[in-house]
DNA sequence: CTGAAAGCGCTAACAG
DNA sequence: CTGTTAGCGCTTTCAG
């Protein structure tokens, strides 16, 4: 494993913290303290290093401090799939956070489900440093293991139902189910279906129970579920297995945009026409909802707030076994049977 | 900037190379030894060490190793909007290709155009001691002097047209944009209009450029041209001034997936059907392209294929202002006007 | 075939 | 207010 053309070890630069004290004139640790503002030095001396670090375009060695420091200020979040705009939007929005203070972040992908793949990335996470992990990904106790073991905090995000004594920050799914089939009821519909992501989590559960309640608790029937995995791909499937079924439901609740795009897909080829045949209400609130057509009503995430929310259980130390709740919120677009441009209100 | 719940230094495992060295009865070497294979031990010694590594669940510490070697075996990658399914896609094989080398990424997003933005990150990436940086972001002056000034080797990736002497790689826009074009001649259409993506970079010419001489090489007509950031938004609003204009060409090439997804949403809006009144190829070859509706006949860059590349590229020393240039390939879909499930086949 | 020792560049405690 | 110093954990040359 002979990498990229090594300059020589301290190459990086040529520059040093020593070479800054000797054109300034002043000892090694008093760069330090400028730098890192550990200690107030006279304004002169500050201006003099000052211009010592400009001329010579010093810039401290990360390795060198992160090895001092026990921290390379580098958080990591491992995503079960990258390419999934939600998790692409979320792992985004948790950059932000993280940069606003300072870190930096290493994603990965949990993709090969391959088990004990996680921890397998996990582990290289881990001997890099990082300072916490984000997982999106339910962690299995092989994963938390890893962990522990090094004594690296971490939080999930978006993982509903996790066993673990972590803090946890998600949505409120059983709310959003609940969101979801009281606006399609609104709509006059009384059957009610589900298509549900197949994870290979344990979040079906509530998933189910909360689309099961709502629905209940509305006094409507509980339409035809489809079990499928989280992609257009899934979607298109679980859409081409509902229609050949003959068992279309009016109504239906789809756990992700993703998993609508391609059950749009399958009914557009069918000709099965939405709202018409069948009104649909998703969830997550990506972008890619108002692109399609019809564009989606869909249950949205928040996710920057969750970002920010994950980033910040983080920093403040383990909340232990806190869970973070965050409320969906319903946005309206025309694949319900509501009309275009209807002002959001809430109901 | 007080960061993450510090456990102290060295406490991320607890365990130090020194302790595997005593537990195995050897020098501290002798582990570097076996872990690095930078010298072959008696197999009776590489046993007992690897034994005492498992037991303890010794990890060699990073910034450690990377002090000492002056590289973190970590490459940058900055793109211009990680939230864009293409760059995502790219990301995701770039991380892949890099892993296969044992590296891991940092990405960071160019997002916030403002001037100055990119080279602030670079910075840090630089200070993050980086061995190497993709650049798909067009790099100005400033970010290549950063990154020249530091050593730091880069490459850009899907940058057409940069002017640098650095390895480039990328895809044949000007072909590109002729197989497109030529398609759409082969559907009978005689008249071809143009939704190009606005980049903050220069590749402008080299996309109009090569939509001009397809065109006119074909003896067609060029349609209407539009301007527009490269997002699905972007393809709306260039949409709507389309259909506003009343010069809606009878075939258009949209330079992106995400721009055609916006001009689908503009073009249903308005009752304009695609492909009966307007057929459409796009670029890219995202997933996304699949789920559109009509789904979308788009010319696929071989994503897989340049990150390789651009991996290589950095690991092979600078190739000097060599150019890759891949040829992108057509995926016929229905926007075009193709019926589906046409076998796919060249012309 | 193995071990001792010299730092990589930086921070922070401690002296001056 | 400033400077000296002792490592952080690892790699690798050089003796044994």
């Amino acid at each position: 494993m002979n990498g990229v053309p090594s300059r020589s070890a301290s190459s990086r630069t040529g520059v040093t913290r020593d070479d800054v004290a000797r054109l300034a004139g002043v000892s090694a640790a008093a760069v330090s303290y400028v730098i890192n503002g550990t200690k107030k030095l006279s304004p002169e001396t500050e201006e003099r290093v000052a211009d010592a670090i400009r001329k010579l375009g010093y810039r401290p060695n990360r390795a060198a401090r992160a090895l001092r420091l026990g921290s390379a200020e580098t958080l990591g979040i491992i995503v079960p799939d990258a390419t999934n705009p939600f998790f692409a939007a979320l792992t985004h929005e948790v950059e932000i956070a993280a940069g606003r203070r300072g870190y930096s972040m290493i994603a990965v992908n949990a993709d090969e489900l391959a088990a004990g793949y996680d921890a397998h990335r996990l582990e290289m996470l881990v001997s890099r440093g990082v300072d916490g992990v984000i997982l999106c990904t339910s962690p299995s106790p092989d994963d938390a293991g890893v962990l522990e073991a090094a004594g690296v905090p971490y939080v999930t995000l978006n993982q509903p139902g996790t066993g673990t004594r972590r803090t946890s920050v998600g949505v409120d799914l059983r709310e959003g189910a609940r969101i979801a089939v009281e606006h399609l009821a609104q709509h006059g519909h009384r059957t009610i279906g589900l298509i549900a992501g197949l994870s290979s989590e344990g979040a079906r559960e509530e998933r189910e129970a909360g689309w099961r309640a709502a629905v209940q608790q509305l006094g409507a029937m509980p339409g035809a579920l489809e079990w499928s995995p989280f992609t257009p791909a899934g979607g298109y499937e679980a859409g081409l297995r509902m229609v050949a079924s003959g068992e279309l439901p009016p109504a239906l609740f789809v756990s992700s945009d993703q998993l609508a795009k391609g059950l749009l897909k399958a009914f557009h080829e069918h000709g099965v026409r939405v709202p018409e045949d069948v009104a649909l209400v998703a969830f997550d609130g990506t972008e890619d909802a108002e692109y399609c057509w019809p564009p989606l009503t869909t249950v949205a995430q928040p996710v920057a707030a969750m970002a920010e929310a994950a980033i910040e259980a983080l920093f403040d130390g383990e909340g232990a076994g806190a869970t973070q709740v965050f409320a969906p919120v319903l946005v309206r677009r025309q694949s319900c049977g509501c009309p275009r441009d209807l002002p959001a209100q809430s109901g």
